[in-house]
Formats: structure tokens, sequence, C-alpha cells
DNA sequence: CTGAAAGCGCTTACAG
DNA sequence: CTGAAAGCGCTTACAG
């Protein structure tokens, strides 16, 4: 005597509902509707239409546990409260949800413990690719990437060509955006900055470099603060060099949130700029072209790093080859009334 | 003759490996990861040893499918680029993360066909739980939700008892902060807004309360512009209304977005704030603190709200019951130089 | 081009 | 308190 199956029912529209209302096997009905050739186009729309009118959604979850993968892209940003990453991150969603991928958004705030525990997590959800903000993470972190072996692409930043990346030289970017200060005849620049994240440094870097070329190495002013970035801050900030440096006649602040706040002490503090003291920020976000006067900056193109980022991740994870590992999308200074 | 088994090994360790590895059957594994009672203590450490050893990390499909629901909670907020609800998310993951939940984040654009296209979506998952920020949206969205059984809370705003609902009245802080104006002799007083999504229009009902209730209803002035707000817009609608009504002695915006647009605009037309006009914003959003002169308006508690919330929907994803379906988190008007 | 069988890694439902 | 069996809903691997 056999007892009844037991059954555990999730009252869920299945794959073998669709199949037996079309009079096929699951396994078709699965080609079907997953779009593979080598299925007969009467069967394909017969599948279809079964599948429409019996309202089935595939679940996700036994999907990733019988082909061991899914269709999760997880993406790793320091920050929200920054526009820069939103507009990243839009990008992304934008180019992998068409494309049947789902973003994930993990939040590391800037740190290599957060990222590795997040990173541990994500990747026990088996995600079919991974997006990183720049280079800077933990051995371990490291280790879990190439253990995983899931494709991965690094965002804002530009790597070595066995990594694949999207973004632009941030060095070149602080050289440039210093560049310009000194042809406007600046020579006494502040360089102002906050967070100092490894991308910030970079920046630095390359307002030392185009010091040095000036012949102005000696005449460097840092103003550097490990505090969070904000507007408050950048008040602060501007106050302080003025009082420690009265004869600086520039400031570039390393994110365009401190050039704001600076701009806006500038006015309180009725610092004539650019008169007296010339003010450049980082990044274009929103508000700077509002200022008074209006922001110079450099305007960083996150939504095609996004989009280019996401375009190279989709061709790696369907094993496709990429015509270069590294993109480099640039960027640009843009001049405004503050310089 | 029996051909071998065909085996599909992910190299993965699975929870039979630490089963084996800790001697027993992998129920028992299964109880004692989960902490679950029931298990003998001494087995429980030996199977906890046994996975920390292992490396081994439960796979969230696997268990996904076999328990019929998921560790995920889906948020769905109109935008990301309001600092608003970035606020908002951060203090919701902070909440659900230690709990064990994963957040997933869903951005509406303020579009109820997105919104119920990502429902569709998400609720595909099993969510554990659901965040959906207000209470507009499509029918079919209310019968997804109805039907999908998902616990759920809804955020900003407060609604009917039979919905959870974590938030403040939007319109009588759109009222309070107008009273403060009129307490401050103010009589001309405009409503700049934007979007013009359903809280908006709620701020604009309290601001028509408030104006009504002084004897003024018949000067309201309202400016409703349906495009996304912006400083730009900000600055662009101060104009506008001062063309249209030089005779305007304050004006409300919507959300301090547009009304530091606004006070920037007000200082390149050199018009006093607050001696000519005051004005008042919506949200105190950051820098607003930062203006000349700092921005009068209404601070939200949104970090209140989201660690609320998420806390409400733990007891309702734990089968608990909770106090009352609805916390009114309340507003507070924070009055600053420009009024 | 189509399908019967087996398996993915877990948990539920029954037993004892 | 512990376990053998079955099942969750899909896809892979093998046949034909």
């Amino acid at each position: 005597m056999s007892s009844p199956p037991r059954r555990r029912a999730t009252g869920r529209v299945t794959l073998a509902d669709v199949a037996s209302a079309a009079g096929v096997s699951p396994i078709t009905a699965s080609r079907a509707l997953r779009g593979q050739r080598s299925v007969d186009a009467a069967l394909v729309s017969r599948v279809q239409a079964a599948a429409d009118r019996l309202g089935y959604v595939p679940d996700p979850a036994a999907r990733a546990l019988a082909s061991a993968r899914s269709w999760h892209v997880a993406v790793l940003v320091p920050l929200l409260s920054n526009n820069l990453f939103v507009d990243l991150l839009e990008a992304v969603h934008g180019a992998l949800w068409p494309a049947g991928y789902q973003t994930l958004i993990g939040v590391t705030h800037y740190s290599r413990q957060e990222e590795e525990h997040l990173l541990r997590s994500y990747l026990a959800h088996r995600p079919a690719g991974l997006l990183l903000t720049g280079f800077d993470r933990s051995d371990a972190s490291r280790a879990l990437l190439a253990a995983s072996g899931v494709p991965c692409v690094h965002l804002m930043d530009l790597g070595a060509p066995d990594q694949h990346s999207v973004g632009f030289s941030q060095a070149d970017a602080g050289r440039s955006i210093t560049e310009h200060l000194l042809a406007r005849g600046r020579r006494r620049i502040a360089f102002v900055a906050a967070q100092l994240d490894p991308r910030v440094m970079q920046r630095a870097e390359g307002y030392r470099r185009a010091m040095q070329a000036a012949g102005l190495g000696d005449a460097r002013i840092e103003m550097l603060n490990p505090e969070s970035s904000s507007m408050a801050l950048g008040g602060v900030l501007f106050e302080q060099v003025l009082r420690a440096h009265p004869e600086v006649d520039a400031m570039f602040f390393c994110n365009d949130d401190l050039a704001q706040g600076g701009l806006l002490a500038a006015l309180r503090l009725k610092v004539d700029v650019p008169q007296q003291v010339a003010v450049a920020g980082f990044n274009d976000l929103a508000g700077s072209d509002q200022m008074l006067p209006t922001l110079t900056t450099v305007r960083t193109p996150r939504t095609v790093i996004g989009t280019e980022a996401a375009a190279m991740l989709l061709k790696l994870m369907r094993g496709e080859a990429v015509p270069a590992p590294t993109i480099d999308v640039g960027y640009s200074v843009v001049v405004r009334g503050s310089s």
C-alpha cells in the first residue's frame, strides 16, 4: 500500500503547468521560453501563449539552483550620498535591466572591511557579474574574487590590462584642472580635500605634477582632511586655508560639494571669487552651475562609465570577447565663473 | 549494469559536506546552523565548527526554493537623486542587514507603470517583505500585492489603519511651515512646486488650508511645474513668480533643492531675502544650512522613518504582532535666516 | 528538433 | 532530540 504523494505545493504556476497546457515536455517549454534555438517555431508560440495565459513567472531561485548561475549583478559603490554614484547606478541599471539582469546595490562606505563582507555575502548568491568601484580592496577580497571566477568590471578608474575597467585617469584630471588655474595666472594654488580615498589622492598627485611642472613645487599648499565630504566642511576648509595662507590665489577642491561650500563661505566672508581667489571643483555635481559665481570644475562622465561598464560586463557574462580590457572615457574641464 | 551517477558538482561546500564532517545528518546540520532549538548543544557546536572549518556558505537559492521564502526585502523609492531617499535607504539597510536580510533597491521614477513592472519582477523572487514609498499605485500593483501576501510597510506618508505605514502628515507639515510664514507677518505667500507627486500635492493642500484659515484664501499664489525638481528649476521659478507677482512677500518651495536654487537666484538678482521675500523649503536637505541666508525648512525624519519601518517589517515577517499599524514620526519646522 | 531521467542544495513534513 | 524520504521548480547532460 503506497501512501499518497507528499506535496508541498506553493500555489505557483510552474513550468510544468505551462508545458502541459501547451502539450509539450517541461524541457521543451523551458527551451522555448528562454528563446533557445532548436525549438520548432510553432511550439515556441504555443508555449509562449500558454505562459501568457497562465501568467507564468519563472522562479529565479529554482533557475539559479538548477543552472548554478543567476541573473543578479552586484554593484558595489562607496556611498549613495554622492550624486556621482547615483548617476553611475542609474546608468548601470538602465543597461542591465533590459538585458534581463537585476542590479543589487551594495554600499561600502569607503571601508575595505565592509566591502569584503558584502563581497562574501553577494558571492554566495552566485552573481552573474560584479561591478566594483576602483581598485582599493583587501587581499581577502581579491582572493574571494579570483576564487569565484565571477566576471568583474571596475568603475571610475583605469586599471592594469589584466583587469577590466571603465573610467578615466583621476591623476590626469587633477593635473588638467590645476593647469587651467595656472593658465589663468594663478600661482599660490591650494589643493583642498576631504574623504581622502584613493581617487582623491590620485587627483592630489595630478595637482602635484602640474605644480612641479610649473616650477611651483615649493609653493604647494595642501589641506587634507579625512572627514567625509560635505558643503559644510567645504566652508570650514575654505576659511582655514585663507587664515593659514592668506596669500592663496586659487583653491582646487577635490569634490564639488566641498567647492560649493567654499563658494558660499566666500559670499559670507565677502571674499571676492574669482578676483581674490579662484575656485575649482571636481565632478560637476548638481547645483555647481547655479552657484554664485558658477563653479569651474571637471566634468566626469559617470553616465558613460555606467553604460560602458555594463556593456562590457554583459559581454563577459555571455562569454564574448571584449575589444579591450580598459576603456578610457576621458573627462573635461568646464570653465565657469569661479576661475 | 548501472551507469555511474551523473553528477553536476558545483565545487561548492554543501550542507551535506558539513553534516558528514560533523558526523550528523544534513537535517540536523541545517537545524543547528539556523539556530533552531531542539538540537543538542554539543551537536550545535560540532556542526558550527565544521561549517567554519570548511568555510560553508549556505546557498540562498536552494534555501529559497526549499522553504518557499527568501531573505530579500525589496524597497521601492521614486528616485535616488534626492538625498531624502538615500537617507531612507541607508537607515532601512542598516536595520535589515544585521537581521540577516538583504535589501533590494528599486527605483520607480514616480511612475506607476515602472512600479508595477518592478513589483511584478520582485514578487517573482518571493521577497520576505516589501517597503513601498507612499500610497499612489496602480490597481494592478495593488492586486499583485494583495495576491502575494507578502508583508508590506509604506514609507513617508500615513495610511489607512488597514495598511502598515511609517511617516508623517505631509499636509500638516505644509500647513505648519505656511503658518510660520504667516506668523512672521507674510501675507502674499506663494507655493512653488515641481514634480507634483502626491506628497507634494498634500503639502499644497496644507498650504491652502493655512491660507484659508488666515482669511487669505483669495490671495493664494501657486506656481506648479510638473518637471522634475532641481536647483536650476528653483531659480527659474523664483524669477517667474517675482515677475508674475511682484507683490509676493514669501515663497514656500515644496522641496529644498528648489528653495536653494531660489536663494541663489535671489543673490543673482539682488533680491533681498528675507526683507523683500522670505523663503522656505521642505526636507532640510544637505546644504540648506549653508546657504546665504540659511534656509528655513521642514525637517523630515527620514532616518527614523527608515529605521521604524524596517523594525515594523521585521515584526511582520516574523509573524509577530505590531503595536499599531501606523507610526507618525512627526516633523519639525527649522527656522533659519531666510524667513 | 524533442524528451525521460537526474540533479542542483536546501527544508518541510512525517516518524520515532 | 534526531533522521530517512521527498520535494521545491527549474536546467543539464544524455539519448534518440
